[in-house]
DNA sequence: AACGTGCTCAACCGCCGAGAT
DNA sequence: AATCTCGGCGGTTGAGCACGT
């Protein structure tokens, strides 16, 4: 149930804006402020536009300071680090980000970075429109319970229980980035059919079995000082919680209703999960200047961290710097990931990591289009069997945390 | 040159939370 | 406490452009 629209759209102008629109928009907010009222604004000015587009409008485009343009490698790097932390929460990224807009960043993950971190081509409209079921089921959107993507009827039944793609896609990238045997848990027993695939899969990633060590997903084994906490983003006041990496495999829902019990429960990191109390291992950040910035105050915040990116991030997990580096490689395709510009100009070929008896895993990406399906299989049959010793799945299974 | 396909990005849509009434 | 209004947000769309055949 939606609210009422905030306009007569039958008489509100849309789409591309003129320049003379933007000169009066930008005249009147330059010598007037936007009132605090832009559903009043447009009638004020005179502008036939919905309130809030002309918001979007002065936010995205007419402002002053804002950048238009290619990003930088930090600044994709900033991105990709907060994208695997907080999924995506376009404006909090922003926020990190001078000049760039939500909406800037969205687009270039959308159409850039997801491509270049998860080397997948997002369906075609067409092929959506046709609901290709191998692009509905392998092209890295399976389950989404958002419009458009993944309309066929078994899908969509699914889709209500499963995950997001948001949440997939962060799977996804933490595959990439943690190896994906890290991603299921060492402890995977060979002989439980659930995760027989995940030790098949194990890749021989060089270096970043790292990551996971110090990632360690599974509560038991987290380091006190990897164990998760609230991350603070203050110049929002808003308390965001890492879902710790895999634990992006939770829904978004269930992701934001474990948000909004740790932040109500004053930002301590313990939540009743089914098994008792635990508390979620957290991710930190990276940029590469970090080292050398002072946390310059504001921004993103990891209560126990240490200061990482300019704004201020700090935290375990990918926090050690050898870490990090790892994940600066990755982005910058120095293990020739999928990356297509590396620093020096190389353009790096897919990694096909191998299993055992040969099989890419790595690279193929039908390999985690298939585990993600399987997720959201077992999430509709109950998935118990999942739970133990991964903790991807256990966020997923656990659904909301307030079971 | 014509056509098909893919990509980019500005803009729209609808939901949610917060504050006001 | 219930309802209304608005700002804000994330997801999605579609026009225009680029590129390949």
């Amino acid at each position: 149930m939606g609210r009422a629209p905030c306009c007569d759209k039958a008489s509100v102008k849309k789409g591309p804006w003129s320049p003379e629109e933007d000169a009066k928009l930008k005249a009147y907010i330059e010598e007037h402020g936007t009132g605090g009222n832009w559903i009043a604004l447009p009638q004020k000015i005179g502008l036939k536009r919905c309130g809030k587009s002309c918001r979007l409008r002065w936010l995205n485009y007419l402002r002053p300071n804002i950048k238009h343009g290619d990003f930088t490698e930090e600044e994709e790097h900033i991105i990709c680090s907060l994208y695997i932390s907080i999924g995506s929460r376009w404006s909090i990224i922003a926020a990190q980000l001078p000049g760039r807009t939500d909406n800037d960043i969205k687009n270039y993950w959308n159409t850039k970075l997801k491509k270049k971190l998860l080397g997948k081509r997002a369906p075609s409209r067409r092929a959506r429109a046709n609901q290709d079921p191998y692009l509905a089921a392998g092209a890295g959107n399976m389950c989404s319970t958002s419009g458009g993507v993944n309309n066929n009827s078994a899908a969509a039944a699914t889709s209500t229980q499963a995950l997001s793609a948001s949440a997939l896609e962060r799977i996804q990238l933490h595959m990439r980035l943690q190896g994906i045997y890290g991603a299921f848990g060492c402890s995977a027993d060979a002989n439980d059919d659930s995760n027989a695939a995940a030790v098949a899969a194990a890749p021989q990633w060089p270096k970043l079995e790292a990551l996971l060590q110090a990632n360690r997903l599974l509560p038991g084994s987290l380091p006190a000082d990897a164990m998760a906490t609230t991350v603070s983003v203050q110049q929002h006041h808003q308390h965001l919680v890492d879902h710790q990496s895999l634990a992006a495999g939770a829904s978004d829902a269930a992701a934001v209703e474990g948000e909004q019990q740790l932040s109500s429960a004053g930002g301590a990191a313990n939540y009743m999960a089914p098994g008792g109390f635990f508390e979620r291992p957290k991710l930190g950040f990276y940029s590469p200047s970090a080292e050398a910035e002072a946390p310059a105050g504001g921004g993103v915040e990891m209560n126990s961290g240490a200061p990482m990116v300019g704004g201020g991030y700090g935290g375990a997990g990918f926090g050690a710097h050898h870490q990090h580096d790892e994940l600066y490689d990755f982005l910058y395709s120095k293990y020739g990931s999928v990356g297509e510009l590396a620093h020096d100009g190389h353009v790096p070929t897919l990694p096909e990591l191998q299993c055992p008896d040969g099989a890419a895993v790595v690279g193929a990406d039908e390999k985690f289009s298939a585990w993600t399906a399987s997720a959201c299989d077992y999430g509709a049959a109950g998935g118990h069997q999942i739970q133990q010793g991964n903790s991807i799945m256990h966020d997923y299974v656990l659904g909301g945390y307030d079971q």
